[in-house]
DNA sequence: CGGCGGTTGGAAAACTCTTTCCCTGTGATC
DNA sequence: GATCACAGGGAAAGAGTTTTCCAACCGCCG
């Protein structure tokens, strides 16, 4: 009632009890607790207003139960999906989940990883998408092995090539079933909107589109794979700088959804219809996304679902020695903004 | 090197000094260390890679780098852009948030609440909108003050009456002057997606709206004002069933933005054009959904700005004893998807 | 009735820091 | 040269739990 604490010694001492006894009750060990004691200390700590202080039970537990999520941009609906399937689970566990946001600063998510570790958190979902270049990591993965290694698990969500566990979509086959059902339409010349150059979702989702095209027999010009930011604002700004250069492409494809929404967004300013003068297609399908008009078509990933896997994955009981990986196919989903070239 | 943890006495005998100088160096205090142990401390904590631990520091130091940050559902963008400018706040001062998700039940927020004090967390932003009837909060208010007394701070988004410092939009005066501005266009017989009956936030802005109806000598049809769930889908129901009912409304205003996204999808799928056959204003302007088409007829919402502002007020240095209220205006951004009624 | 496995309770060590208090040495002041 | 203030260093006392280890006790078996 003062404004002190009420600690586990005061319950103790008003229940006539030991620490050791008050502990036992009120933190589920092993040991039994005869009913009579039980009783009086679980009354007391109710009376008293009794609150655990985390920190000394992580201090003397070493561990505590935190759970990291590190994500690029949390007003980044793609990774809010993430990270909505990942609370899921760590609240379904009594966990909570501490949020850390990169801004797409490789370095950071090794410093981001290593508070994690001094806070002894039980697991951490990465969900940042990763560069190419290994080394720009500022040795994410020594970090990864030192939090493995101290009994925090890691997972990751669309990063392969690292020491942990793995949720990632088949980026090359889902643009490659996108590739071909465009082609399917009709359509011969495309212009793509790739993204960043070092990216490896962006350069496995064109790499998976560009090779469908070669298999059908259709090449794809170099002036019609422009490279920008990953983000909405990326795409319009691409956008505009290929109807700059005149593209005769039919088909724009843009490896995400929010680049293809920027894309959209200069064709209307523009004066061009989709999909009347040139069709339109994202990846992820985004759920905010899909009241576009015209509906965007795309290749669905199950993101809160992934989120809530890769979780998973992390918190498992009794985690088998191996890194795990976890592939998710990627579904076409066909909507407005796609239609046969207007020559068809 | 081995698999165990370096620890600040290892660090200290590495250097050859005593416990009480190694922590001075690594930690920053008021106590100034020689030169020349100074270098020698930082070299052995580099050397050995010692990585203080945060569950020890928060229980000696008696708080923690910890910030809450609750919400009602991250995935709704709403909340994600405030959460954006939260972890911005946050991480601008080297602290980590933690997120917490009560998906819409009053009592969950409480228990978060408990949580963060039991991790000594040095404040909370709550940013869920509360529901009316006060008692339903669970002892949020008591919590809060627990929370308080025990050294943290609280700010609340969006939610008045709380013991904390708050950040609220001006919701009666944003709504009441999109009011006039669909008035000035035309309009007289208006259709409300008014939200749930309880929530604080969706009945001041249906208050405002109304308020600017009748002072312009405009009544509003009972049977146009339906209730429903505050997201995306509660805006489709209720705009389906406002159609079932056959209203004459030849405009229609959503409570928030994404009942208005659900609305104009109700409305593609029953055929009716927005804005010839209805015109459709929503409240928040969400920067994902800027680019639905029509341009959705909003009014705007700094959100990152009050996910930061929030965070700061609650940070604060030194703060004032009385708990602040900084008031948001809204600003009405006009856009395509209203237009003077059909018959005008 | 002595010994024995199995419970239940408590004392105390451990966990890793921060911070108070005390001691020493130094340069300045009278 | 004695005194003083002060700065820098260390020993040790916390901070609030968990958990190990030991003692006591109970009923049973031989």
């Amino acid at each position: 009632m003062g404004s002190g604490y009420v600690t586990l010694e005061q319950v103790a001492r008003h229940a006539g009890v030991s620490l050791a006894t008050a502990s036992r009750v009120l933190n589920g060990s092993t040991r039994q607790v005869g009913e009579e004691l039980r009783r009086r200390v679980t009354a007391s700590a109710h009376e008293l207003g009794y609150l655990a202080n985390a920190s000394a039970q992580t201090l003397a537990r070493n561990t505590s139960t935190l759970v990291g999520l590190v994500v690029h941009d949390i007003a980044d609906p793609y990774f809010s999906s993430i990270a909505s399937g990942v609370t899921r689970s760590a609240e379904e566990q009594g966990l909570i989940v501490v949020l850390g946001t990169t801004g797409r600063a490789p370095r950071r998510e090794t410093q981001l990883l290593a508070t994690l570790r001094s806070h002894r958190a039980r697991a951490v979902v990465l969900a940042g998408s990763r560069t190419v270049d290994d080394e720009t990591g500022g040795g994410l993965a020594e970090e990864i092995t030192m939090f493995t290694r101290q009994g925090g698990r890691v997972a990751c969500v669309s990063q392969e090539g690292l020491p942990a566990d793995t949720v990632v979509p088949d980026n090359r086959n889902g643009a490659a079933a996108l590739a071909r059902h465009l082609v399917d339409l009709g359509h011969r010349r495309f212009a793509i909107l790739a993204g960043p150059t070092d990216l490896r979702t962006a350069r496995d989702r064109l790499d998976g589109f560009h090779s469908a095209l070669s298999a059908g027999g259709i090449a794809l010009d170099p002036h019609n794979v422009v490279h920008g930011a990953f983000t909405r604002d990326g795409g319009y700004e691409s956008t505009r700088r290929l109807l700059a250069t005149g593209t005769d492409a039919t088909c724009l494809f843009a490896v995400n959804d929010v680049m293809a929404t920027g894309a959209m967004a200069a064709l209307r300013d523009a004066g061009l219809r989709v999909p009347h003068d040139l069709s339109v297609a994202g990846f992820d399908d985004i759920p905010t996304l899909r009241d576009l008009t015209p509906g965007l078509t795309t290749v669905r990933l199950p993101l809160e679902w992934m989120g809530e896997k890769a979780a998973r994955l992390a918190l498992e009981e009794d985690p088998p020695a191996e890194a795990r990986t976890v592939s998710v196919a990627g579904e076409v989903v066909v909507r407005d903004s796609t239609a046969p070239p207007a020559g068809a």
